[in-house]
RNA sequence: GGCGACGUGGCGGAAUGGCUUACGCAGCGGCCUGCAAAGCCGUUUAUCCGAGUUCGAUUCUCGGCGUCGCCUCCA
């Protein structure tokens, strides 16, 4: 059973199925309006692990995932940018989804976009009016936070204590709020922006809406969990749940919240501070693996400092664990090692422990690599077998790098003759034109092996 | 000001009231090799400061110092 830290209690518990085999996540999705930066890719990758890892242990998941396409952002550049905001949209999500799947990524189960449930929404609104949890201004439809009881439950903070601080921060919306935390379920268009009809007048849907319509649609009432990035906790999570509870309806019962990628200053990236580092450049440069593996490397919750010297590191770590993969090739078919993969769920199982998981795949790797020099295959062939299987829970995939040319073969077979003639300077001549090619050039009992750097 | 998280070796990063103080990267020494590479073995460097509880604390408590986040843009 999966242990996991629940923000709303603030404490590690299991992570409680409402249908027995089948979890129910939701996760928060991208607003489309720019390219996807680190953040993105570390939130997408946490919950790809989260997943993939729950489907290992034979679990249906059910993971919706939503795409924000309908947002004053999405406007602001459709206006500035002259073309049209669908133009935006449907380009970023296109963007987003290729970015994802170059990370190894897994598309969720249901990808629902806000603007294909403008209806319900509005149908949500009209409800929370009628109770009197919501009302109209000049400028669109608001929640009203003081009818909601336990508001502030995942800030940790009572409304009274959130107003005493942030004194100069400007608050968004009417003066015609009711409380300076009521926030906007609906906004009124202005000419020539996008606009769906309601009751009290065309506009569009504010942001917390849509989640609580499409999760509760989807997945239906007290869903397992509920997933995003640490900064939605407040205001977008906390006011998710002040819908649901205004609505009278069971929210989800487990709240997950992943760290923050921060820079070489230790500090949090994100747009609004100009530093963004943005997630296509790394999948450029690097082996896409190297994002998850450097994430695997610390705890979900922790922030991540992502620098030139973290991504090395992964990288050769990545290197070492492909030289394992190629060198036991000859040991490929083995029955997995109960014990170890029993340590293995015990780690994963403690609040996602993927440090410690990666340490048991790396003391595997090294004792298969022992196993391998001292010729018991059986040994190298069950630790194999347990590493590969260990690692495709975490969706990380070793590659034999053996993609390798005619030519190429035809030079370490001239390379071994070479060696064999005692002619070291023409095998060495062999061995640099096969590295600068690309090949790394190991000399195995067998004869020479060449795989892909 | 309020709330929360956190300070572990050269870097990243787990765990733990005492047992040989993970794991990755880097460094050093060795084995192997014609030399390398790959692999293996060994090894160097650490628990922010102070007090308390305890037979014993890096781990628990209190205080201090410092860092980061949230307090209506945000993964």
């Amino acid at each position: 059973m999966l242990n996991l830290y629940d923000t709303a209690t603030q404490t590690v518990k299991p992570l409680a199925l409402r249908d027995p085999g089948t979890v129910s996540i939701y996760l928060c999705g991208p607003t489309v309006y720019g390219p996807p930066h680190l953040g993105h890719g570390r939130a997408t990758l946490v919950y790809d692990i989260l997943r993939r890892y729950l489907e290992w242990t034979g679990l249906r998941v059910r993971l919706v995932s939503n795409i924000t396409d309908i947002d004053d952002k999405i406007i602001d550049r459709a206006n500035r940018e002259g073309r049209p905001w669908q133009d935006i949209t449907n380009k970023c999500e296109d963007v987003w989804f290729r970015a994802m799947s170059q990370l190894g990524v897994q598309r969720p189960t249901d990808v629902p976009h806000a603007t294909e449930y403008v209806d319900e929404m509005v149908a949500m609104i009209g409800t929370l009016v009628a109770r009197g949890a919501a009302y109209p201004t000049d400028d669109g439809v608001y929640l009203s936070v003081e009818s909601v009881p336990d508001y502030g439950l995942l800030a940790h903070q009572s409304l009274d204590d959130m107003l005493a601080g942030g004194g100069e921060r400007e608050v968004l919306g009417a003066e015609q709020k009711r409380h300076s935390a009521d926030f906007a379920l609906w906004k009124f268009s202005k000419p020539g922006e996008p606009s769906w009809p309601s009751p009290w007048g065309d506009g569009r849907p504010g942001w917390h809406s849509e989640c609580v319509v499409m999760s509760l649609q989807l997945l239906g009432d007290g869903f397992d969990l509920h997933c995003g990035g640490a900064d939605l906790r407040f205001p977008h999570h906390e006011n998710e749940r002040a819908q649901s509870v205004a609505l009278g309806r069971e929210f989800a019962r487990h709240w997950m919240h992943n760290g923050f990628v921060v820079d070489a200053e230790g500090e949090k990236m994100s747009k609004s501070l100009g530093n963004v580092a943005n997630l296509l450049d790394l999948l450029e440069h690097y082996d896409p693996r190297a994002y998850r593996m450097l994430l695997l490397q610390s705890h979900y919750r922790s922030p991540v400092k992502v620098g030139q010297d973290n991504i090395d590191s992964s990288v050769k770590a990545l290197a070492n664990l492909d030289n394992f993969y190629a060198r036991t090739s000859s040991c490929p078919n083995g029955a997995e090692d109960g014990a170890l993969l029993a340590d293995f769920r015990a780690a994963m199982n403690n609040d996602l422990d993927t440090p410690a998981a990666m340490a048991l795949i790396f003391d595997t790797v090294r004792s298969a690599n022992s196993a391998l020099d001292d010729g018991d295959l059986a040994r190298c062939a069950t630790l194999r077998a347990s590493a590969v299987h260990m690692a495709d829970a975490l969706g990380l995939n070793f590659t034999a790098g053996d993609d390798v040319d005619d030519v190429a073969l035809g030079k370490a077979a001239e390379l071994d003759a070479a060696r064999v003639a005692k002619d070291f300077a023409r095998a060495d001549a062999l061995r640099a034109e096969l590295t600068a090619q690309g090949y790394v050039v190991e000399t195995a009992k067998e004869g020479t092996r060449l795989r892909r750097g």
